[in-house]
DNA sequence: GCCCTATTATTAATATATTAATAATTAATA
DNA sequence: TATTAATTATTAATATATTAATAATAGGGC
């Protein structure tokens, strides 16, 4: 029996639990959750977009992303608005005040995202991502 | 702003999305879910092991632990004993039931395990998981 | 135009994550 | 030893993940 704690999945775990608490004490800052900052982060990328186009870019299911639009929306950071031509398609965009904490989060997050970046060894980052683009691109064969 | 998508942490998501999907059908077929996996995963491994230790090896956070030992105890699979010397520990053993249950679900998961880490080049796979050991020992300095 | 199928967002039900608080017990220390 | 502090498991409250089901709409074939 192959050690559980060596296994790829655990070691994607830890990798995470290592990283992210960092990054969700700023959210907090904010009165933010990690996935209404990934909402709120595509948003401000890419401007208003429709309700599956946030599900797939943000890999926040959609069943969950429905709670975190709702509260967001129920703080007044982002609006949905029904499609014209597609009648089922939901566009969501950024309020003036969803738009305006981009100017106080984003530094704070991509400082941390900096100094992460710095820790790591450029060789060592560069076979990390190139290993994890590999993983997301394996086959599902069940 | 650097891309969203391209960032680590949505990388590591990615990864964990492409890779995980598969395993959880294993589980599934069991009316197991991963986290319960991960319980009965370490204790065949390791044996009767302390609550917090159950914990931290599985990386379940103690209060979500008390559920998932509450609904592998309410189906057999597990018990719970208070420890004799310090008496604020509890032991987490697996029953008959819960030990006769390895045998069935490891050969199935060790098998798409050989089939992941054999869908990647071996190269690549080191430098991956030597990412991610750097990773997990990044200082979180907030 | 009608029927069948597919798509989209949502709801429902259960399980888990997260943070803070709590009860029971143990350790530390004055 | 009495009291204070620390540790352990648990509870509570809210948010999210997961799977299945549903309502509304759209498209395709006839």
């Amino acid at each position: 029996m192959q050690s559980f704690e060596h296994s790829l999945p655990m070691r994607l775990y830890r990798a995470l639990n290592a990283v992210m608490p960092r990054f969700r004490a700023i959210f907090a800052e904010f009165d933010l959750t990690e996935p209404q900052w990934r909402v709120l982060r595509v948003l401000w990328e890419h401007g208003p977009l429709p309700f599956r186009t946030v599900s797939e870019r943000t890999l926040i299911p959609a069943p969950s992303l429905v709670g975190v639009v709702d509260r967001l929306a129920a703080r007044g950071l982002v609006e949905r608005h029904r499609g014209h031509g597609d009648r089922r398609l939901v566009n969501i965009a950024t309020t003036a005040a969803g738009a305006a904490l981009r100017e106080r989060v984003l530094p704070a997050v991509e400082q941390a995202y900096d100094e992460l970046s710095t820790s790591i060894e450029p060789e060592i980052w560069a076979g990390l991502t190139q290993g994890l683009d590999a993983l997301a691109m394996v086959k599902i064969t069940p």
